[in-house]
DNA sequence: GCAATGACTGGAG
DNA sequence: CCTCCAGCCATTG
């Protein structure tokens, strides 16, 4: 797969690229961002290939709507994620981020086009 | 090109 | 906040 080419992956690699430190952002929101909502599940399965692209993609800060962190089974171990996170003052409960709603990044808002 | 897959989501209960 | 359901769409076999 040729992830040197534009394309749906790299749109949102730069995306998340952008999330602030100690902020999180939602799979949806991203999706929607790139003028692709519903797409949730494909930047799901960029992250999924993420580990190829440069520069690094902090994946760990991306989460589902419920501030979840669906995606911490992909990373090794599973509790790296959680540690990158905390690494960034963000508080993590049973696999939940803690003040999600406030914590929650979302690129429509924050960068406002 | 059809069928299955998946780090998802919004609405309803 | 949790569960269940249907819809979502790029990528893969």
């Amino acid at each position: 797969m040729d992830l040197r080419d534009k394309s749906f992956f790299e749109k949102v690699y730069e995306v998340v690229r952008l999330i602030p430190r100690g902020r999180v952002a939602t799979y949806g929101d991203i999706a929607a961002f790139i003028g692709q909502p519903g797409a949730a599940k494909m930047v799901g399965w960029a992250m999924n290939a993420s580990h190829t692209a440069y520069p690094p993609v902090p994946a760990h800060r991306v989460v589902n709507r419920n501030g979840l962190l669906s995606g911490k089974h992909h990373f090794h171990p599973p509790e790296l994620m959680i540690r990158l996170l905390e690494n960034e003052n963000v508080e993590v409960d049973n696999d939940k981020i803690k003040n999600f709603s406030k914590l929650v990044w979302q690129p429509m808002k924050e960068l406002k086009y």
